[in-house]
DNA sequence: GAATCTTATCGTATATTTACGATAAAGGAT
DNA sequence: ATCCTTTATCGTAAATATACGATAAGATTC
């Protein structure tokens, strides 16, 4: 049985489901949050702040650079993250697009 | 082994991170670019549009519904789809309020 | 070099997601 | 009433996601 089909849709759509996949636990939208509000933070920082192990957040972490939101650099023994100003203007334009148009009334 | 801990998180976080993952699948994607388009849409016209069966389109359909994106109207023996206009404005107020914050420059 | 600090990765358990066919349920047509 | 159409749900299989502890890997310090 074939398990996924997501390459049978439109580049679009397939990466608009890959920036909404990286929103769609509240531990990353939390990372997101943090880092547009500190600019950047190292890694120990964001476990800090959540209430999750180190291990599982370095996973959160790395879904997020996977898919191109955050960067990392290794900052001595340490590796500071922050949001990329590309993908991020890129996954605004894609959720503009999106949410620009008005549904003023219920169609059905 | 505690498998979950999406509770401890803001509700504002939860909130974003349910409409991300309405939007985590590019056929959930393809799905509301079509009841944009359209405005609304019987359930066998989006089945013929995806390149899916309809009972995988009919599960996607039911996720959208619980977040509370589309509304399903029965229409003898259809079923008429439409987005919640109250839930669309939500959403984009969310999104809107992560979009707004500007990166210029890369902090790290 | 040894000890320490920081972060990534591995191994693993469990829950969830994705997909389909088969079937049920409900309305319309004959 | 019976058949057909349409959609939701059930059952099920396989892939992913989530979470953690343990360990590795790399840099700094002693």
């Amino acid at each position: 049985m074939a398990y996924t089909k997501k390459e049978e849709f439109t580049p679009q759509e397939i990466r608009v489901a890959q920036l909404g996949k990286a929103l769609s636990h509240p531990a990353r939208v939390a990372i997101i949050k943090l880092l547009l509000k500190r600019q950047e933070c190292v890694c120990g920082a964001i476990v800090e702040e959540l209430p999750l192990s180190q291990s599982t957040v370095s996973q959160h972490l790395k879904e997020l650079k996977t898919v191109g939101l955050i960067k990392g650099e290794i900052d001595g023994p340490r590796v500071c993250y922050c949001i990329d100003p590309k993908v991020w203007a890129e996954a605004r334009k894609h959720f503009g697009l999106f949410f620009e148009n008005d549904i003023i009334t219920k169609a059905c």
